[in-house]
DNA sequence: TATGAATGAGCGTTCATTCAT
DNA sequence: AATGAATGAACGCTCATTCAT
């Protein structure tokens, strides 16, 4: 029986709006991450979050709601680790690396907050396909802006070819799988550095990306 | 169900066993991709697949258990379209090509099929956490394989070190982890042809992977 | 503790689904009567039913629906009620004797039905605002054709004037208001016989039209 | 409440107990009017009227005792209506037509009043039946004082007969009816006048009243 | 005096699952 | 073999009401 559990925090009485709307959405990431969306009860997120579910509702608005409002608060510390370890200066490989540190390092330390992002709710066309799609749409767009600029290297931004952009754009989709993928491999291999995990992932992209750069590319027998 | 919508399916009395199933089986998979696992209803399921829920239940039992059978089958046909392409004589690229192919052959096709193995249901811990792993974990074995294959150049598997075969598995799970998310980025990008996607894929993951087998590595700036 | 009473009725397991809409609609209308729309609940009205809630929303819908169900199904027997009565060939002062002594003994007769029709729920605009107006809308559209006929005595209906249709319809109003109020006074005075009732209502009605018609009509001491 | 709309009211703060009180009573009626009893929220209320919840109960009570407020200061505004226009010395005609006059006049500019005293909420045995039917009661009483006084003419009351008694009642309770049917007719038909819709009532009323009196009455087909 | 913060209790609704035919 | 009929158990959400400040 899940009522059977004891309520996971103290319950502090009469604190001031912000704070208890910082713990439920603790509360319910935490809980989300664990069940998924559709699993996750309301109960369970007001017990953990140690308050009644009247003010779950007051103060976060319907399940959807609360949801959307985790998704949104988990990309926006997402993007702001990320955003925290550029330099716009720096070379763009060192721009990825310092992206991939930072965002295997988000993993590492917040891995709630990381699967409510990575778990896609319900399906395709729910409510939250949006907001999830949005956030990815974000982070991916980040490395294609870098991938661009690294075959450019400082051309305006207008001149550069639909093509190239398409290119850029299928390869960031693809290295921000590989970074979710390997996220989760590292799971379970925790005896990797954060160094390690992103190095693996650098190489793979750079190396890579570099060949193709440079006009070398794999092309299947028959083309050759 | 008040709904006044049809049941899909022709309702055909007394078929055999095997017939059955399929026909449950194809209307699950279909639910379940569209839906997802939790909001996809027993109801909705029996409806598209033409019979009673009696039925549903007495053939492939739970709702659970119906959701294995699906993941199951998907997985098998997967593998199965994997390995049909396979020519274990070819050279280790040009195997990895035709898996490539395969498997965004297998993704155009099956759409349904992809999704019911792409979407977690429920959580990590979940009764299908397991079942989900052990086919990411058939293809990653499939993919490092190869790439053991590839820098080894036929030693005998034991000789292979430990060291070696942890990175040709990290780098495996990063390649599938950039497949799926390429797999969905083809979904936006449908005028792309099968080999056009694989080939992106390919050139990213060869030739970083080539320049790593030449020694040549990517490394940050305060190790050079 | 309402869930420590018994179920109502003695649960017969299996009925076919007719008897079952029909067992449902009893106690929805005895419940809805007893408490009115809002304070009734499907938990009571399942238990008198002697159903589980699953089942009635299967069968009738939501409570909405349900509730307007009831309204429907109580409106035709009123009406039917009404029309058995009726005899066209009659004199209208026959004919709307006859028509209250047929409303008198609904009322008398379907208690419940009759205080379901008249307690509006929630309150003007609500959901069943229509669907009540609607059934009062037709008991004073009889009434008003009848004096309409009295008093044209045979004349083609189009030839009937505005004024004489508002009149009538004011009057019939007026009238159903009184059978109305009458019927609730009755309750209280239950041991008049239902003739008794209709004629205190019918001398006030029918005399009084009837001076209209011959132009007798009471005027405010200022215009006398 | 997550609504938007800001509080209808401007806060004003340290109002004296009776202002507060009417603001309070103002608001309720409002409210209860437009959703019923039922459907009202303590919330709304608390928002119309411009004070915060505990307020409301510090001086009001409960949902119940505020309703129950409601019906009585309604009821005392519609019984001073009323009797503001009598005049003890007119004739009984004179003085039911004055009655009307008040009662139509109050129901027009006290529309939400009126409707609070219309609407059942719940229904018998609840709260508030008694409340609202002893409101009734006082109307029907006025009413039929009125009309004993006119047959009797100036005997005194304890030589009424116990028949002319109830008759008189009985006809009361009807044209209470027919008034409270005639005032929502009159919503429907906004361009009539006080007068012309008492004017309808009043017709009714006393020309059959008095046939009734003169000893003319109607009588079903097979008394006669 | 006045209120933001808080909750117990209940309601309408749905779903996976099974019985009786 | 096949199904219409049936339900226990939960879930999302709201409301009247009160406490602590």
């Amino acid at each position: 029986m899940r009522a059977d559990e004891p309520a996971r925090v103290v319950r502090a009485k009469r604190l001031p709006r912000a704070v208890r709307e910082r713990q439920i959405l603790d509360a319910a990431v935490e809980v989300f991450s664990h069940h998924g969306f559709h699993p996750a009860s309301m109960d369970e997120i007001s017990e953990v979050a140690g308050i009644s579910k009247p003010m779950l509702y007051a103060y976060l608005g319907s399940k959807d709601d609360l949801y959307v409002a985790c998704i949104r608060r988990e990309a926006e510390r997402l993007m702001a680790a990320i955003e925290d370890g550029a330099d716009p200066a720096a070379p763009p490989d060192v721009q990825l690396w310092r992206g991939l540190l930072a965002f295997f390092g988000f993993v590492a330390e917040h891995r709630d907050g990381w699967r409510v992002l990575h778990q896609p709710a319900g399906a395709q066309g729910g409510p939250f396909a949006g907001e999830l799609a949005s956030v990815r749409g974000r982070v991916i767009g980040v490395v294609t802006r870098l991938l661009v600029r690294a075959v450019t290297s400082g051309q305006v931004d207008d001149a550069v070819s639909e093509a190239t952009l398409r290119d850029a754009d299928g390869l960031a989709a693809a290295l921000v799988g590989a970074g979710e993928s390997l996220a989760d491999w590292w799971l379970e291999h925790p005896d990797e550095s954060v160094g390690a995990v992103a190095g693996r992932l650098m190489n793979l992209a750079w190396m890579g990306f570099g060949d193709l750069v440079q006009g070398q590319v794999w092309l299947p027998p028959y083309k050759r």
